[in-house]
RNA sequence: GCCGGGAUGGCGGAACUGGUAUACGCGUUGGACUUAAAAUCCAAUGAGGUAAAAUCUCGUGCGGGUUCGAGCCCCGCUCCCGGCACCA
C-alpha cells in the first residue's frame, strides 16, 4: 500500500494552530451544561525556557483533561504563570533584565513557543498572570478582606532573614535552615512584619485531611509541617520572687522527675531571674548563643548553658530546681522553656550528666512487656547448651554464672521454641543472649539488637534489673569502661508506669498523664494545652518584583488600609529595583511612591514599602481563572457581590468551583498547597464562598529526574522539551513520557526508549490506513478492543497512563495480525487521542471528519468510545493446575465449564503429566478457585 | 534520630481481591528483505541445567512466619528516595 507522508513539523503545527483560531478549548464558563475544572500548578518562569519536567506533569494532566473532554464535559483547562516575585527577580538580576520586561517576553515564550506546541487543549483565553496589574488589584483586595477581618496583623517577631535574597521569608520558605530559593542559610532577626493568622486554622487544617482526596503522602507531609503535640502548660514559682515560669510538656506524667528548668537565651523575662552574681556570665552566653545560627546550634555537640543562679519549685515534690538558659531550648517554640526530665528525655539527660544536675527516675518500663532472666542459669544450663550447640550457636561463658550466645537471626526461631520448653518446664522465666534478648509473654517475641549496637538498651536492661545485672557482670562492666558509660545511667523515654511520683505511682503513662493534669488544673498550676510547629505566615518581603501591601501610615490614624475602590496600589515602574538589603524594600527609596494622603483623614502619610509574598498570589489563582474577564469581582461566590448574586448567570460561575482535580509536584506539599487551604477557609470564614477545600482531588505527580539526578542548572543536566518535538514531534515526546511508569512516580529520562513510541505511532497509522476498506472486525479483535476500551479507562482514572498505553499497543500487535473494521479503527484512534492529539487529529480528519461540515469538528470533542461488554469474547481458559503448590500443567478448559468443578477435576487428573505425580499419591484436599487455578494437596 | 514511600530480568516497568511472576516497551542475539546500510518484518531473550529436551531446579533486596498457594499478608533487618529534625 501507498503510505502517504505525515511530517510531525507539518501536521503538529497545522493543528494546533487550527485549535487555535476555531477556539476548540475555550469554554463558555456561563453556559457550559457539564462542568469540569482540570488544573495544573502554573509554572514560575526562572530560566529561559521550560524543561521537560515541565513538559511532564502538564501532560499528564492535559490526558486526563482530554479524557474528560471526550466523555461530554466541559472541561476548563486554564493555563498562567506565576511570574511575580522573588524567583523571578532574582533571575531578572541574574541576567541583568528589568522583570517587567522580562517576564513579560518568558510567558510569551512559554506559552507560543512551547506550550502551544506541546499540544495541551488550554483555554488561553483566561490566562492568568500574577505580576498583571488586573490580577495583583486582587491579591491586594484579598490582604484587605484579611485585614478587615483581623486574619492580618502586623507584629513583631523573631523572623528569617536571607541575607542573599534580602528579605524575610516565611517559615515554609526555610528548608533545612537555608533559603528556599537560593540554599543560602538564613538568620533570624527581631522584626516587625505582617502575618496572616494561618494558625487560627491549624486544627481545621489537620482535620480535614482525614476526608480528603489527595495523594496520601502529601497528607502526611501536611500533618507533619502543622506538627500538633498535645500536653500541658505547667507554671512553677520562683523561689523568693513573684514571677513564674510556664513551659511545655508533652509528658506532664513526669513532672515529679523535673529536677531543673532550662529557659532559652532568648527568653522574655530573663533579666529579672538573673542573680547579680551571673550577671555578666549570663549575658556573655546571650550574646554567643543568639549569635549562631540555628543550624550551627542544632549541630553542637556539647549541651552549653548557664546556671542563672535563680531556683523554682517543683510543685510535687516541692524541691527547688535550679534554673539554667542553655541554647538547646527554642525560643519560638512552646513557651521558650522547659521543664527538664533526665531521667527521660535524652536531651535533658546529657545536659545533666554535663553540669552535674540531679536524675530522678520516676518511669519504669512496664515489666509485662519486657522481662528479663530472673531464675538460676545453673537448672538444666547444661542441657540447653547441649541443644544449641546442634544448631551452630555459638557459646561463650564469661565465667560461671555468666552466659553470651551469638547466633544467626535465621534459628531465632528454634532457639525460641528451645528455650520456651524451659519456660514451660518452669526453670527459667525469660531467656537472654547477647545478640538478642528474647522474651516470652502470652507467646510474644521481643527482640532487642546486640548490645554494641544498643547499649543504651543494655544499660537499662541492667539497672532496672540487678539480677541481670548480678548475672552479666562482664557485659556490665564492658560497658561502663566504653564510650557509652554516660548510659550506664537510665533514660527511659517511652511510655511506662510512674515510679517514685506518689500521687502517680502505679499509673501507666496515659492515665498519669490525666491525672496530673487533673491535678495542676485544680491548684492553678498548669492546663492541657496543645503546641503547634505551624506559625503564622509572615508575608512582608523587602524586594520590589512584588504587589505592594496596600496600607499607609498614618501620623494621626496609625495604620490605614487602602481603599478598595484605589486599587491596584501599582507597583512603579522604577530603574533601580534591585534589593538593597537594608531590612527595608527598594519601595522605600522611592519617594513618589511612599508619600501620600491617608484615606481616612486626607492628612500626609507613608505607603508601606514592603511587598507581599508571592505565595499569595499563587494561593488563590485558580479562583480567578474562570472569572478572569470580570473587573467588578475577583470571582464569583455567594458572598463576594451581591448585586452580582442578581444577575441571572451567577449560579453558573459558582459551578466551577471547588477545582475538580489539581495535578502538581509534590515539592509544594507544605508551601503552596497548605496556602491554598489557608485562603480557602478565610474566604468561607468572610463569606464570600460556601465550601471549605479548594480542590475535590489532588494528584501528585512524580519528577523527571536525568541519570539518576535532579535537573538543575548548575549541574547543567536540564533536558529541554523543544529539541523532542522537532525531532520526533511532540505526539511521541507526550506518549513517551507517559508511558515511562506510573505519573505519581516521574521516571528518568533517556531518550533510548523514544524509538519504541515512534514505531508504535506509525503502526497504528498504517493500521488505521489498511482498515478503511474493512466493512466488518474479527471477532477476537474486535473482543480485545472492547477489552482493550476498559483497560484504557481503568488506566487513565488511577493515573496508570503506562499501563493504557501498553494496552494499546497490545491491541495494535494483535491488529495487526487481523483486521478491524472502518469503525472499529475509529474506536481505537480515540483511544489514543488523549495522549497522541496531532495524529489522531490528522488520521481522523482524512477518514472520518464529515468533509460538508460547515464548522470545524475535532476528534477531541468526540465521544468516547463505550465498552460492550457483550463483545467480548470467553476465550478457552488456560487453566493452571498445581500440586502442593506448585505448577505441574495447564489445561485447557471451556469456559463454559468453568463452574463446574468435578468436571475440571476430572479434565485435571486426566492429564498425563498431573497424573504421572499424582500417581500413588493420597489426594489430602483439593482446591479449585473458579476460573483461576486448581490445586491438589497430596501426602 | 523520627515520619512517609520504595526495592521485580541487562534497562523502564506489568501482575485483578493471596492464584500461571516478568505484560508492554527498550536493549541484545539470530534470520528475512537489500549491492550495502537505515527502515521494516519474523524469531529468541530471568538464571541454572542438557547433545537437545523437558512445565527438572532456583528465582520479585535479606532472614523468618502465616497459607494448599506469597511480588502481594505478618514479624525482624538492609539499602535507596523524599520530608522533618535539639519541636520538649
Amino acid at each position: 500500500m501507498e503510505t502517504r507522508k505525515y511530517s510531525h513539523r507539518e501536521i503538529e503545527a497545522k493543528w494546533w494552530q487550527k485549535w487555535r483560531d476555531e477556539k476548540v478549548y475555550e469554554v463558555d464558563v456561563q453556559n457550559a451544561k457539564k462542568p469540569f475544572y482540570n488544573l495544573w500548578m502554573f509554572p514560575y518562569p526562572s530560566g529561559a525556557r521550560m524543561h521537560v519536567g515541565h513538559a511532564y506533569g502538564s501532560t499528564g494532566s492535559d490526558v486526563f483533561g482530554r479524557y474528560k473532554r471526550m466523555h461530554g464535559y466541559d472541561v476548563l483547562q486554564p493555563m498562567g504563570f506565576d511570574a511575580f516575585g522573588i524567583h523571578g527577580e532574582n533571575y531578572a538580576i541574574k541576567v541583568g533584565e528589568h522583570p517587567w520586561k522580562l517576564m513579560e517576553d518568558l510567558c510569551n515564550r512559554f506559552r507560543d513557543e512551547q506550550f502551544l506546541r506541546i499540544g495541551h487543549g488550554y483555554d488561553w483565553s483566561k490566562e492568568v498572570r500574577t505580576y498583571w496589574p488586573q490580577y495583583y488589584k486582587w491579591t491586594q483586595w484579598i490582604f484587605l478582606q484579611l485585614f478587615k477581618h483581623g486574619l492580618a496583623e502586623k507584629k513583631t517577631a523573631r523572623v528569617n532573614w536571607c541575607p542573599s535574597c534580602k528579605t524575610v521569608l516565611a517559615d515554609e520558605q526555610v528548608i533545612g535552615g537555608a533559603c528556599e530559593r537560593c540554599h543560602t542559610e538564613v538568620e533570624k532577626k527581631e522584626l516587625e512584619q505582617w502575618f496572616f493568622k494561618i494558625t487560627k486554622f491549624a486544627q481545621k487544617l489537620l482535620d480535614d485531611l482525614d476526608d480528603m482526596d489527595w495523594s496520601p503522602h502529601i497528607k502526611e507531609l501536611q500533618r507533619n509541617w502543622i506538627g500538633r503535640s498535645e500536653g500541658a502548660e505547667i507554671s512553677f514559682k520562683v523561689a523568693g520572687s513573684d514571677h513564674t515560669i510556664t513551659v511545655f510538656t508533652t509528658r506532664p506524667d513526669t513532672l515529679p522527675g523535673a529536677t531543673f528548668l532550662v529557659l532559652a537565651p532568648e527568653y522574655k523575662g530573663l533579666s529579672d531571674l538573673v542573680a547579680e552574681n551571673k550577671r555578666e556570665e549570663i549575658d556573655a552566653y546571650v550574646k554567643t548563643a543568639t549569635a549562631k545560627s540555628t543550624i550551627e546550634r542544632s549541630e553542637a555537640k556539647e549541651k552549653t548553658g548557664v546556671f542563672t543562679g535563680s531556683y523554682a519549685i517543683n510543685p510535687v515534690t516541692n524541691e527547688k530546681m535550679p534554673i539554667w538558659i542553655a541554647d538547646y531550648v527554642l525560643s519560638d517554640y512552646g513557651t521558650g522553656a522547659i521543664m527538664a526530665v533526665p531521667a527521660h528525655d535524652e536531651r535533658d539527660f546529657e545536659f545533666a550528666v554535663k553540669h552535674g544536675l540531679p536524675i530522678r527516675e520516676v518511669v519504669k518500663e512496664d515489666d509485662s512487656y519486657v522481662g528479663f532472666v530472673l531464675s538460676e542459669w545453673s537448672k538444666d544450663f547444661g542441657a540447653f547448651v547441649n541443644r544449641l550447640k546442634d544448631l551452630n550457636v555459638n557459646f561463650l561463658e564469661l565465667d560461671e554464672d555468666t552466659a553470651v550466645f551469638s547466633f544467626d537471626k535465621s534459628i531465632l526461631k528454634k532457639i525460641v521454641d528451645i528455650a520456651k520448653d524451659y519456660v514451660a518446664k518452669g526453670s527459667w522465666h525469660d531467656f537472654v543472649g547477647s545478640d538478642l534478648t528474647v522474651v516470652f509473654e502470652d507467646g510474644e517475641v521481643y527482640h532487642v539488637p546486640k548490645y554494641e549496637e544498643n547499649p543504651k538498651v543494655w544499660a537499662r536492661m541492667c539497672t532496672l534489673n540487678p539480677d541481670l545485672k548480678a548475672s552479666f557482670g562482664g557485659i556490665w562492666d564492658m560497658l561502663l569502661a566504653s564510650k557509652y558509660q554516660n548510659y550506664g545511667k537510665v533514660c527511659f523515654t517511652g511510655d511506662g508506669i510512674s515510679v517514685n511520683s506518689e500521687l502517680l505511682d502505679g499509673l501507666s503513662t496515659a492515665d498519669a498523664k490525666g491525672k496530673v493534669i487533673d491535678w495542676l488544673e485544680q491548684k492553678g498550676l498548669g492546663k492541657k494545652s496543645i503546641t503547634l510547629k505551624l506559625r503564622d505566615w509572615l508575608i512582608s518581603r523587602q524586594r520590589y518584583w512584588s504587589a505592594p501591601i496596600p496600607v499607609v501610615y498614618c501620623d494621626k490614624c496609625g495604620v490605614v488600609p487602602v481603599n478598595e475602590e484605589d486599587l491596584p496600589v501599582k507597583l512603579p515602574y522604577v530603574e533601580d529595583w534591585k534589593p538593597k538589603g537594608d531590612g527595608k524594600g527598594p519601595l522605600a527609596n522611592i519617594p513618589e511612591f511612599v508619600n501620600t494622603t491617608c484615606p481616612k483623614c486626607g492628612g500626609p502619610a507613608q505607603r508601606e514599602t514592603d511587598t507581599l509574598d508571592n505565595f499569595l498570589d499563587s494561593a488563590w489563582y485558580f479562583f480567578r481563572y474562570p472569572f478572569v474577564k470580570r473587573n467588578d469581582v475577583p470571582f464569583a461566590g455567594p458572598g463576594v457581590n451581591d448585586a452580582d448574586n442578581a444577575k441571572p448567570d451567577s449560579n453558573a460561575f459558582k459551578r466551577w468551583l471547588p477545582v475538580d482535580l489539581y495535578l502538581g509536584g509534590a515539592e509544594h506539599a507544605v508551601l503552596h498547597l497548605m496556602y491554598t487551604r489557608f485562603i480557602t477557609m478565610a474566604f468561607k470564614e468572610m463569606g464570600f464562598i460556601d465550601f471549605d477545600e479548594p480542590f475535590k482531588k489532588f494528584f501528585a505527580h512524580g519528577m523527571i529526574i536525568k541519570d539518576g539526578k535532579k535537573m538543575s542548572k548548575s549541574l547543567g543536566n536540564i533536558i529541554n522539551p523543544d529539541e523532542y518535538i522537532d525531532m520526533v514531534g511532540a505526539d511521541v515526546l507526550r506518549t513517551y513520557l507517559m508511558f515511562l511508569g506510573p505519573l505519581a512516580q516521574g521516571g528518568d529520562f533517556s531518550d533510548s526508549g523514544m524509538s519504541g513510541i515512534v514505531r508504535f505511532k506509525n503502526k497504528i497509522i498504517d493500521l488505521v490506513r489498511k482498515s478503511q476498506e474493512v466493512k466488518e472486525s474479527d471477532k477476537n479483535l474486535e473482543s480485545k478492543l472492547h477489552k482493550t476500551i476498559k483497560k484504557v479507562n481503568d488506566s487513565i482514572e488511577s493515573f496508570k497512563y503506562n499501563t493504557a498505553i501498553s494496552a494499546l499497543m497490545e491491541l495494535s500487535n494483535e491488529w495487526a495480525k487481523g483486521q478491524l473494521s472502518k469503525t472499529d479503527a475509529e474506536k481505537a484512534l480515540k483511544l489514543l487521542a488523549p495522549f497522541m492529539p496531532f495524529i489522531t487529529e490528522e488520521l481522523w480528519q482524512e477518514f472520518y471528519a464529515d468533509k460538508n461540515s460547515e464548522t470545524f469538528v475535532t476528534i477531541h470533542k468526540q465521544p468516547w468510545p463505550e465498552y460492550d461488554e457483550s463483545k467480548v469474547i470467553e476465550e478457552a481458559i488456560k487453566l493452571p493446575v498445581q500440586i502442593n503448590g506448585k505448577l505441574r500443567a495447564t489445561i485447557i478448559i471451556d469456559p463454559e465449564v468453568v463452574g463446574d468443578e468435578d468436571k475440571i477435576i476430572k479434565l485435571a487428573k486426566d492429564n498425563e503429566v498431573v497424573s504421572r505425580f499424582l500417581a500413588d499419591k493420597e489426594i489430602i484436599k483439593t482446591i479449585y478457585v473458579s476460573g483461576r487455578i486448581l490445586n491438589f494437596v497430596v501426602s
